[in-house]
DNA sequence: AACCCGGAAGTGAG
DNA sequence: TCTCACTTCCGGGT
């Protein structure tokens, strides 16, 4: 086979780094080639990559191999490598096959173990700095990139798992992850970090991670005087070890230019020392948003609802919120302290410094991801910032906020919130104790900090995007509308969406499930399970319009859509009753001339004539109130539907329906949406209760 | 043909 | 074993 021009493979601008740790800008410039070298949109079963083990055709148990759907690629457009080598889209020659790129993988992947990566493992600048391997380490990276391009261009990937139990991950929104697989290999200690280890200030520990504030100052300074650095700005260094140590590069270059390079590299070399594992492994991982949100062009960012969360979460810690897989990390138990600490204003979103913001948030996030954060305040530093939203506007494919922990529910913990009105409710008070202990949390006892909200008696779900109303609602409530390709709102007063791209997002909820032949069809079989229980209804007469009849935090309050539905029924069942009765009534009221009462029995009679403007405007499609128990609701039910009938039996048909509302609106659930007042027609089950 | 609807059975996680 | 929230398939309607 002819040789495989490497250097072909990836811009050179990109560097060698971990595919996980690239910037922005890297991230761009990726992006770019992807859309350069994509073919077509149609993916093919190709074989997968394993670093350890090579390819794996098509196996989706391997849990040793690495699978990185690179947040950036967008799920569509992912070539498969038979595409890429048909089109020399990889350089490779005419005829390189699959075998052969296993091959080379291999050999490359083998070259590089056991080699000392010079420079910081992590290492994600540009080309920078030339090592010995530098072109070897290109190779790599281009391969493991190319590996991590196959891989999420053609597997079943299954929903997001934690690697431990442990760790709160802040990328569960935005990447599809397995572990373990550290990219680069472990080299041994250099001299440079046993001298490091040995000259550090007394009182700091070997792992940097694990020092206070005031130890990071005493680090600067240490760097300062030790490595003849310029003088670095104390201000910009309030946080602790784990914040510090997940700033990668380009933070650090921010925060003191000149010596971020040296900081970046100690760092890493005090933490690889200390930890065994290179700092940027997977093993503690973070998403290629969040890695340097420091870099001049924000990035298209397909999977972003944690680089979302951070950008949102610095507009108001309730937006921030929105994001579970941010929020899930504010409720862990150690904090990350950034600061000075910020005082997040709500939704006004107006700060200067996003870029500040953003690395503070991403450092914190990251330090979240190795640790925990108690509180979302702790993740911003700095409130000045502003968060422009960025120039990747409806570029961002992607999806998945969450460890798709299965399907299932969350036993309890409060849910993110998705949805941008329940952030608007939210009081700061709210925010500084997030009740949205959410990703790695299993138990109510984790799920516990949640008190001063008032709201701990009704815990709410952690769906987590795992739900589909609730995936829905957090792109659609993404604080810089990167989905609006997918699904945008129409009215988001009145909780009316739109699916743009009905097989984009179909898509994109399958990959969020892990099921990939997800298409709009079955998406929207879903949706309709979502009339019955009033969750949405459809928009009559346009298409892929679906409305919202619950506010978010309200449907993450119950307890399980089955609950739900058994209230509508007996909300449907207490209608029809009123039904009954009133129809009833009205015979006696009327003609007298109907004589069967047998039928009033069990009249299930759509075609009745009062049946129409009943179903289409009374309440029974109304959302329920799931606080009040069932029989307390299935009385006060009754009796609602008792006088709104009546009041329609007085009204015209016109106004009738408006009594029945406003009756109704005085009984909203003050949770609701503000369109609650609005008539769903919901096609609800009427018969056969 | 695409969308929409809802029944029925199946699935996988909890 | 059961429940739940879908997923999958389907026939039928618009």
């Amino acid at each position: 086979m002819s040789p495989i021009h490497w250097e072909d493979l990836y811009p050179s601008q990109i560097g060698w780094s971990n595919p996980l740790d690239w910037t922005l800008r890297e991230t761009c410039i990726h992006d770019k080639w992807i859309q350069s070298k994509a073919m077509s949109q149609n993916l093919e079963k190709t074989p997968t990559w394993d670093s350890e083990a090579g390819y794996d055709d098509n196996n989706n148990n391997n849990n040793n191999r690495q699978i990185v759907l690179l947040e950036h690629l967008k799920p569509l457009e992912i070539p498969t490598l038979s595409q890429l080598l048909r089109t020399g889209g990889l350089g490779f020659p005419p005829g390189t096959t699959h075998s052969d790129v296993e091959h080379h993988l291999h050999h490359h992947h083998q070259q590089l173990q056991g080699r000392h990566l010079r420079g910081g493992g992590s290492d994600s600048g540009g080309g920078g700095g030339q090592s010995p391997h530098s072109k070897d380490l290109e190779h790599f990276a281009a391969a493991q990139r190319l590996a991590a391009l196959i891989s999420a261009s053609n597997m079943k990937v299954p929903p997001i798992t934690l690697p431990t139990g442990q760790l709160p991950m802040p990328l569960t929104a935005d990447l599809l992850w397995r572990y373990p697989n550290p990219f680069m290999p472990q080299p041994p200690p250099s001299p440079l970090e046993s001298h490091l280890k040995a000259h550090l200030p007394a009182g700091l520990g070997h792992d940097p991670r694990h020092w206070s504030r005031e130890d990071v100052s005493v680090f600067m300074r240490y760097c300062e005087g030790e490595f003849d650095l310029e003088r670095i700005d104390m201000d910009k260094f309030q946080m602790n070890g784990k914040a510090l140590c997940l700033l990668n590069k380009m933070d650090l270059a921010e925060r003191c230019s000149g010596a971020g390079d040296v900081i970046h590299n100690i760092l890493q070399l005090l933490i690889r020392e200390s930890s065994g594992f290179p700092p940027n492994s997977p093993l503690t991982p973070r998403p290629p948003g969040l890695m340097t949100p420091t870099s001049p062009a924000f990035p298209a960012s397909p999977w972003p609802l944690l680089t979302g969360a951070v950008s949102s979460a610095n507009e108001s810690a309730g937006a921030g919120a929105t994001f579970p897989t941010l929020s899930h990390l504010i409720s862990q138990t150690n904090s990350v302290t950034l600061s000075p600490a910020p005082s997040i204003d709500s939704q006004n979103g107006g700060s200067p410094k996003h870029n500040e913001a953003l690395a503070a948030a991403a450092a914190a996030a990251a330090a979240a991801a190795s640790t925990g954060i108690t509180s979302i305040h702790q993740l911003y530093p700095n409130p000045k910032n502003n968060l422009s939203s960025s120039g990747s506007q409806g570029q961002g494919k992607g999806q998945s906020h969450s460890h798709t922990n299965g399907n299932g529910r969350a036993p309890s913990g409060s849910s993110s919130h998705s949805d941008s009105e329940d952030s608007a409710e939210r009081s700061p008070s709210a925010m500084s104790t997030p009740r949205t202990p959410t990703g790695p949390m299993r138990s109510p006892r984790d799920a516990a900090p949640t008190s001063s909200t008032g709201k701990e008696e009704t815990p709410e779900l952690n769906t987590n995007g795992r739900l589909l109303w609730d995936f829905l609602q957090q792109l659609l409530n993404d604080s810089q509308q990167r989905y609006t390709n997918y699904i945008a709102w129409k009215d988001k007063e009145t909780g009316v969406f739109k699916i743009v791209d009905p097989a984009g997002l179909a898509k994109l909820w399958g990959i969020q499930k892990n099921h990939l032949s997800m298409n709009y069809d079955k998406m929207s079989r879903a949706l309709r399970y979502y009339y019955r229980v009033n969750i949405l209804r459809k928009v009559q007469g346009e298409r892929h319009c679906y409305q919202f009849l619950r506010n978010p935090s309200e449907l993450k309050s119950i307890k399980n859509i089955s609950l739900l539905r058994q209230q509508m029924e007996a909300q449907a069942a207490a209608h029809k009753l009123a039904s009954q009765q009133a129809a009833q009534q009205a015979a006696l009221h009327g003609l007298a001339t109907v004589e069967e009462g047998s039928n009033g029995g069990d009249g299930d009679r759509p075609e009745s004539p009062l049946q129409g403007p009943i179903t289409s405007s009374s309440s029974y499609d109304e959302p329920t109130d799931l606080s009040m128990d069932t029989e307390e609701k299935r009385a006060r039910l009754h009796d609602r539907y008792k006088r709104e009938f009546m009041s329609e039996q007085r009204s015209s048909s016109g106004s009738s329906a408006e009594a029945a509302i406003s009756e109704r609106d005085r009984e909203q659930h003050e949770s609701r949406f503000h369109y609650s007042h609005l008539i769903p027609q919901v096609s609800i089950k009427t018969e056969n209760f």
